[in-house]
DNA sequence: ACTAATGTTGTAGG
DNA sequence: GCCTACAACATTAG
């Protein structure tokens, strides 16, 4: 479910409930998603406050009066207000108004006291400039894509939109990052921007079953250009779209728009 | 039955 | 240290 912009929907609906919170309990069951000594997480959160709740990368932080509190969503991870509890609930915070749960089918998720892994994170995409990013591009010998995706590279970069972005930028996922001209590195910052940009204002993709903290579904998916449209036609030039493994992962791009 | 899925981490090798 | 490939984690959907 998660990438930078289902991230920023989901703190952005769940910011304003959770500010000024106190955490009466919490509860958790899952030795993946709450890796360690689940009790004592549990313990150090009851009768915390909720100063508030912010996006680093895809990682939702939230600060207390003492310490400071991270969710990760994984590939199926939900945070929902007020909601039922499922199968698949593995946290539950109990506020003084209010309910916060963490479901989670795959459990690929993470609750954790201050994680190291922020630290390691990569500057912001929306916020890195032009020339900084250009210099960290062109001093790597990796392909394109699974560095766009390394998240100590830039944070909140996933599939679907680094799909999106090199596809609106027109360059080929396997291009190597250090070969990439400087105006080409410029359209691809920009790409980045506005893709991530416009997803934020759809509310992020519903691939399958993403939704905020009070359930709301996004709808950029819709505006996917190359994701998921395999062998149907670019909406450019109406080549078929080509699916391909970089890195692992499923890519999705034109061969005709994205050129060697 | 098999494969792929919005992610990350650890290991091994070049 | 950087880069690549692979396996693993747990579950569902096609």
């Amino acid at each position: 479910m998660p990438e930078l912009p289902e991230v920023e929907t989901v703190v952005r609906s769940v910011a304003p409930h959770l500010a000024g919170r106190k955490i009466l309990s919490a509860e958790f069951n899952s030795r993946h998603v709450t890796p360690g000594n689940r009790a004592k997480l549990a313990e150090k959160l009851a009768g915390r406050t909720i100063r508030d709740t912010r996006r680093r990368g895809k990682f939702i932080v939230i600060t207390l009066d003492e310490g400071m509190l991270s969710i990760h969503l994984g590939m199926t991870g939900k945070l929902l207000l007020d909601a039922p509890r499922t199968d698949y609930t593995h946290g539950v915070f109990t506020l003084d108004h209010g309910t916060l749960l963490y479901d989670d089918p795959r459990q690929f998720g993470k609750i954790e006291w201050s994680p190291k892994r922020i630290d390691k994170l990569g500057p912001e995409p929306l916020e890195i400039g032009l020339e900084e990013f250009t210099k960290r591009l062109r001093s790597r010998k990796s392909r394109v894509k699974p560095l766009l995706m390394n998240q100590s590279f830039l944070a909140g970069l996933g599939n679907i939109y680094v799909d999106e972005a090199l596809f609106a930028a027109g360059i080929h996922p396997l291009a190597m990052a250090s070969r990439i001209s400087a105006p080409r590195a410029a359209k691809l910052h920009q790409a980045i921007q506005e893709t991530l940009r416009l997803a934020i204002e759809h509310r992020g993709s519903s691939i399958s079953d993403y939704v905020d903290a009070e359930g709301r579904r996004g709808y950029f998916q819709v505006m996917h250009r190359v994701y998921g449209r395999e062998d149907e036609p670019c909406l450019k030039c109406a080549t078929a779209i080509k699916k391909i493994v970089v890195g692992q992962r499923g890519t999705h791009f034109c061969p005709e728009c994205q050129k060697r």
